[in-house]
DNA sequence: ACAATGATTCAACGTTTCTAGAATAATAGA
DNA sequence: TCTATTATTCTAGAAACGTTGAATCATTGT
């Protein structure tokens, strides 16, 4: 994964309602819910409710399909693993890693 | 840990500048880095260094110990385990669970 | 005490994000 | 087509965020 695509799905987990929505829509699994139930059982504005769904499916954390008058959000399982993935490969290695000589960076011309 | 511990995790690491500063330090590993040389590293100024360092610090998931007039940075391992344990726990567990019944929100008196 | 070095704080500015309410779109059924 | 339902878009204001340069603080060596 990108640094680009990490900085905006983390970005998008980062708020406490989107990041409550998407643990609820976790747990509801593949079946999804639509959003004014998702609204309902937040307690958010309908309008609130699209304005954070809107930015997780944005950043491809979940997908939209639409069902009647319903539209059904759910969780995308592959991309959230992939940024589970990134985390753990980025920022829990601990290990001493040789990094570039300081004055290759500071030794610019004149 | 608490929802609002990893969503002002989860927020420091969801800027590109900050997310790279974190990824310095986790490859230099508990040796941190000064202050100053992660400034000229990532070829920011001082002062913006400083305020993402604090950030960073501030969530918990790096500490800072002055040696000298330096002030080195280093990554807490234990605090980014815990926020990638996190989201393993609540975000990729693909999993159908029973939601509570929806009217026992709805069914709010008169 | 003074000067030099390394780092942080402050002040200011522009940008982005968040929320609420009104208005608009899309669908289904009578 | 008319109405009800479901969801999104629009508008506007408040709040939070990010960057810069100047000023300040802390430490070391003379």
């Amino acid at each position: 994964m990108e640094i680009r695509e990490a900085v905006q799905r983390l970005g998008a987990l980062a708020h406490e309602t989107r990041l409550s929505v998407f643990r609820l829509l976790v747990r509801r699994g593949p079946l999804g819910l639509p959003a004014g139930e998702i609204a309902t059982r937040m307690g958010i504005s309908p309008p609130n409710a699209s304005f954070h769904l809107a930015e997780l499916a944005r950043v491809g954390l979940v997908t939209a399909k639409r069902d009647g008058r319903s539209v059904i959000y759910s969780v995308d399982f592959a991309a959230s693993l992939g940024l589970v993935d990134y985390l753990k490969e980025n920022c829990c290695a601990e290990e001493v890693v040789p990094v570039v000589p300081l004055n290759s960076i500071t030794r610019r011309k004149k």
